[in-house]
DNA sequence: GCGATTTAGTTGAGCTCTCAACTATCGGGG
DNA sequence: CCCCGATAGTTGAGAGCTCAACTAAATCGC
């Protein structure tokens, strides 16, 4: 049985291919600024800053994994980078003998520490200061609404 | 001389963080969709997509590059997996010996035109179906707006 | 014309991501 | 107690991307 396509609409055409182009440049412009300034991709940036902001700097690989919007698989690998590179330890979890606890080192502390400014300075020039605040405040609700739907389903 | 950083207030902070994770979702998303009934990535089925939009169903490489938010280096190696694949086929051009023209094939267009209705279908799902009207017109102007502040610069 | 610069495109190495398969442990039901 | 399904995490192979280096051809400037 053939089901009609629900093709976009000139509207939603052009909002959709908007989109894309402006989160891919956004994202390759801001991963590229990163990997130039503090030698790391967006996405292990994202997992030194989960880690740094929950209590004692650890947290278990799964929660980790859901905090950074990580496969578990993606996270394994990235910890293990991040390990060799001396900015997060393993610990065996005392509760459940199958769990990993990463912690962040002084080091990678540090090293997001030095990160931060720029890249939050690059945030601020490639997406804020681009809008209103109008508009930043219609990009959250959007988004907002964007994430729980997708994470829902 | 030291400069201050001028970090995000709460608002662009939740601003931010919903982005990243409502955009990384949404990608994540149609790029297993797309991988699974299509057996290629987003960024293939884009070059597929503006290819068989151009006249002739051809482009320069550069061109194709450019429409398609590649880079020169990635599209060439995009280009060399489509052509293995019989998508895509490359020519050289007579006016320009330097460069070469990507074409897309018809077993290129006629798995594109069975990909489409899925992808498509996807998009609305996870994207389209979630925002009011008004919210999809605000997210064209702040893409817009976003496309060619990233662009321009 | 002709050397210097720019532009078009490719290539290879190294890195990250995905997918599927795998080990090990936990927790519940007979 | 033991089996069984679910959960935690890792691993390896293969695919895609980035960066820098490279070739070749067009174009600029004198």
């Amino acid at each position: 049985m053939a089901v009609m396509t629900r093709w976009l609409d000139p509207d939603e055409q052009r909002t959709w291919r908007a989109y894309l182009a402006a989160s891919r440049a956004l994202m390759d412009t801001l991963d590229r600024e990163l990997q130039r300034d503090a030698g790391m991709p967006h996405a292990y940036y994202e997992i030194l800053v989960q880690l740094s902001e929950a209590p004692g700097r650890q947290l278990r690989m799964s929660q980790l994994a859901q905090a950074a919007g990580s496969s578990r698989s993606r996270l394994s690998h990235a910890v293990a980078r991040l390990e060799a590179a001396g900015w997060v330890r393993r610990e065996d979890c005392p509760t459940d003998r199958r769990g990993q606890i990463a912690l962040l080192t002084h080091e990678g502390f540090a090293t997001l520490a030095a990160a931060a400014p720029g890249h939050v300075e690059g945030v601020r020039r490639h997406l804020f200061d681009a809008l209103s605040p109008a508009q930043v405040d219609q990009l959250r609700r959007i988004s907002e609404t964007l994430a729980e739907h997708l994470t829902g389903s």
